[in-house]
DNA sequence: TCTCAAATCTAGCGCTTGCTTGGTTTTTTG
DNA sequence: CAAAAAACCAAGCAAGCGCTAGATTTGAGA
């Protein structure tokens, strides 16, 4: 195996790790389990993984790109700055329900993470965050709100991120919705 | 040893564990880690806590009941909505600070608890949230703010909550500052 | 000073963990 | 179809895990 392997099958195992990863942790999910789930025996798993925080690292790796790619293809096409926030963060909630696995376990599990993966994720966070950062300075910019603006911009991260908690894809309430009242409650109407 | 032993030595003992947990997680803790960092032998561990389980559900009960307390005691004597909706953030966001380690391990850990553990925990987390809901409930009825109001108080407790992320209790900014920026962000200037 | 309970220690049991090794089967490819 | 590569399995090791049992120490009250 390559040292980043992005074969179909491993990123079928991901996502399986993905699923056992969100619903009972990391820690707490052995590498038989995940095993199990996956249709093959243990000892199997390391011939795709050289260690099990690596998968832990695909998984949220997954689900970082996932969340760019979304961010990016909202965001194209859009100028005005109160519509590429809006749709900023209804992509955000996008993501969230649909990769909500890799999320999940991207909020929770970071610090099972080695340095070495750790420094990569980041960067990739970083990345995201300056995506954001640039349509809420825009919005400022434009006078649609005031205040400090890195502050405003973890304030509505938080916010979304925190749906993962309570947010039920089975409820009357679609991504739409929460992103456009986020919107009118910062006077984005 | 009493079911629910309540000793300055185990009040003790708590912080040091929540202190643990929160650096490092609460599987990643073990029992040894926890008797050496309070200067006893893993096995005399037992004597206070039942199992391990317990002395993570005690961490959490301890920060819910301070953030209850200091809660309390910032809205007695205040009955403008817009002044109680300010002094419950500035509350909200003390407690995360003072008290961050079993703030943190609470919002990482519940899925380590046993379903007995957890469902005194959601009392206990649903009462302070009904707090809460009062505060905005009186704000939307005085007509500061508009919109559907559980939605408010979940994105307003994501926001908050996502502080201990990034907030550094060595920077610039206070508790008081961050709950004026939180208010004036929503229009409660 | 004696008593007794709370607190601690010593020693280790039984089990699970992540991971390895060496060999076999399946799939891909020229 | 043959050879190479990828995927998988069977078996198990060394280490660490939560927790227990029984003996010992400590400290407050009679």
């Amino acid at each position: 195996m390559t040292l980043t392997n992005n074969s179909k099958r491993r990123k079928e195992l991901v996502a399986i790790a993905a699923r056992l990863f969100c619903e009972q942790g990391y820690e707490r999910t052995t590498v038989r389990m995940l095993a199990d789930a996956m249709g093959i025996k243990s000892g199997s798993l390391f011939h795709h993984f050289n260690d099990k925080q690596e998968i832990l690292c695909a998984v949220i790796q997954d689900g970082m790109e996932s969340a760019m790619a979304i961010a990016d293809h909202a965001l194209t096409g859009l100028t005005d700055p109160k519509e590429r926030f809006k749709a900023l963060a209804k992509a955000h909630l996008s993501t969230l329900l649909n990769d909500r696995n890799a999320h999940v376990v991207a909020l929770y599990e970071w610090r099972s993470l080695t340095d070495d993966s750790l420094n990569v994720l980041i960067d990739m966070r970083d990345q995201y965050e300056q995506l954001w950062q640039q349509v809420i300075d825009d919005c400022v910019a434009a006078g649609l709100i005031k205040g400090d603006q890195p502050l405003i911009r973890r304030f509505a991260l938080g916010a979304l991120n925190w749906t993962v908690q309570w947010y039920d894809a089975e409820g009357e309430k679609t991504p739409d919705d929460l992103a456009q009242a986020l919107g009118e409650l910062i006077g984005l109407g």
